[in-house]
DNA sequence: TTGAAAGCGCTAACAC
DNA sequence: GTGTTAGCGCTTTCAA
């Protein structure tokens, strides 16, 4: 069986709440009796059983971060920044993977397991605006993007519609006038690719250019194959385009394979743009520009928040915070 | 405060060991006395305190991951595997980031944070061989990766020195000669990158291919960064090679881009293969060549490892699993 | 400065 | 079938 309090107590000849002051580094112990504590813990190699803790302090140490999925980079890059950020703070993280489905999302929200760990940072992709009410957590509870509002948690958003109104300027500025968007979801006004879908339009409609919904192709999850997919319907339809926004940097690479493969030039006869400034934007050839969301500052941000819910120290009602966007311009929109 | 047992037997006028035996669908309940006490449960939105539950009957509902950063697609691809075999058994994970760093390693071995967790799936990069005897965790163990060997723990291990000698041998079946190394690590024997090099070397001999130093990049973490920069080295060193073998595909990924730049076709003057099959590489110009190291197998052969240790049904003595490879062939070896 | 007592919410043994 | 009792290992009063 494991070492306790009690056993550390009984060979240093002192009450098992000793122990415990000296553990928890109160003031009032002797340096003495400290030191004989001290040398009992390490002989017998104790350490706290931090079940026991949380279950009379009320708080675990944890807290749970839930993503779509892992393997969309985007939410491996964020969970990474979180993971130190928690870390800095004395935190661990657990990971739920919601698959981005609603059902799951619903059911994490109402799972016991919440309560192993002291909040939640929740980014939501299968719920909508009409489940607003049901974003209830049993913990303190940070949102993470544009699926739902108004739920009267604190909520870390990105400039969707001023990053993508600016990424989509940015091949207009080069003359760019047919620009295809991967990435659109069917029916979304609200939701990530609703917000950069409005950006993009925004954009178009400033600078006089018409909006043409051949050029748009629609899915569900971002991953690469799925904007590999979407422009070889874009190819076949046979629709003209000098430029794609791809609505993330996954989609956009898997797009751009395509192209080249259709013997496109890029960026000389397509310009492609993403968005979220993953590493490997980087290394693409060319490499891609992007939008850079500003994701050590999601990770900041929301923690931040959501220590001061769960400490009581944050301020009354729901906050809501953005974070600031830069466009990275890199060889895929070079100008020509 | 939150609703006990108690709370919900006192709404259904039954003792509380009644509603834990509802709760845990123990046989003996009446059918009309489970149904009062699910109808209370639901009335009070009863939600089991897992702590408690942890405290009394010694184990959590929750494993560690513990990696060196998720922002490596090789262990984000990897945690979400294993996150979603640990669901399909009803487990959480909680993940650790060592940054690879050997102190880092260390003080997770002896964390307490890790008894909120019932064991620990560890993929050590910093701690070496000489640290075998600091292999020791207050939970039960499963070890990932070639770094450490012998520990006592049960262990899964890829092919790393047969999926290097296909590498190379499927490059030198090309009539390539003169194979570059990114990714080696100095006086390595039995590391990851050690025992690629082995493989490597074993192709080479087999082959009566020389083996030169010139061509071996050596450097620490795997990032693309890293890959990049050993390429601009060997490039200025002025070494001739017709092939490049990238220790992990990230590294295959920054070695290639810099290679184009430089103005080397791919795979026409130069192949490149890589090691890993992240999703990435069926989407870089040209796909990348890599040896796909059976990640999904690792994943549920290490989960199931370590629920046996956990349930006390593993057989006795330290498992070895090794896990099968397969080269998997693409455009960036393509014949010339 | 240290100790004793209570109890966090739950499960497991055993009695009824 | 259901209730009673004990106690997991710790922190938090409060008393000595």
């Amino acid at each position: 069986m494991a070492v306790t309090l009690h056993d550390v107590a009984r060979l240093a000849g002192v009450s098992f709440k000793t122990v415990s002051n000296v553990i928890n580094s109160h003031p009032n112990v002797r340096p003495t009796t400290r030191e004989k504590v001290e040398t009992a813990i390490s002989e017998l190699g104790y350490r706290p059983n931090l079940t026991a803790r949380s279950l009379r302090s009320g708080h675990t140490g944890a807290i749970t971060l839930a993503v779509p999925q892992l393997r969309l980079p985007y939410f491996a890059e964020l969970a990474d920044s979180i993971i130190s950020c928690a870390d800095d703070l004395g935190l661990v993280v657990l990971i739920e993977q919601t698959g981005g489905l609603r059902e799951r999302e619903l059911e994490l929200l109402a799972s016991p397991r919440l309560r192993m760990s002291d909040g939640l940072i929740f980014s939501p992709l299968g719920m909508g605006q009409e489940d607003a009410e049901l974003v209830k957590s049993p913990v303190p509870l940070v949102l993470l993007g544009e699926r739902v509002f108004s739920t009267g948690s604190d909520h870390v958003v990105m400039q969707n519609v001023e990053g993508a109104q600016a990424a989509t300027e940015h091949l207009l500025a080069q003359g760019r006038r047919r620009i295809a968007v991967v990435g659109a979801h069917e029916n979304e006004e609200i939701g990530t690719a609703g917000l950069r879908l409005r950006g993009y339009r925004e954009a178009l409609r400033r600078h006089g250019v018409p909006y043409d919904d051949d050029l748009v192709a629609y899915m569900w999850m971002w991953h690469r194959a799925n904007g590999a997919a979407a422009m070889h319907e874009l190819l076949e339809k046979g629709v003209e385009f000098d430029a794609v926004f791809g609505f993330n940097d996954t989609l956009a690479q898997g797009a751009m394979r395509v192209l080249q493969d259709a013997g496109r030039r890029v960026p000389d006869d397509v310009a492609v743009i993403g968005f979220d400034d993953l590493d490997e934007t980087r290394y693409t050839l060319p490499t891609l520009s992007t939008v850079d969301p500003g994701r050590g500052e999601i990770a900041r941000t929301a923690l931040k928040l959501l220590v001061d819910r769960i400490n009581g120290t944050a301020a009354p009602g729901a906050q809501q915070v953005e974070t600031k966007y830069r466009v990275v311009a890199r060889e895929s929109t070079a100008p020509r």
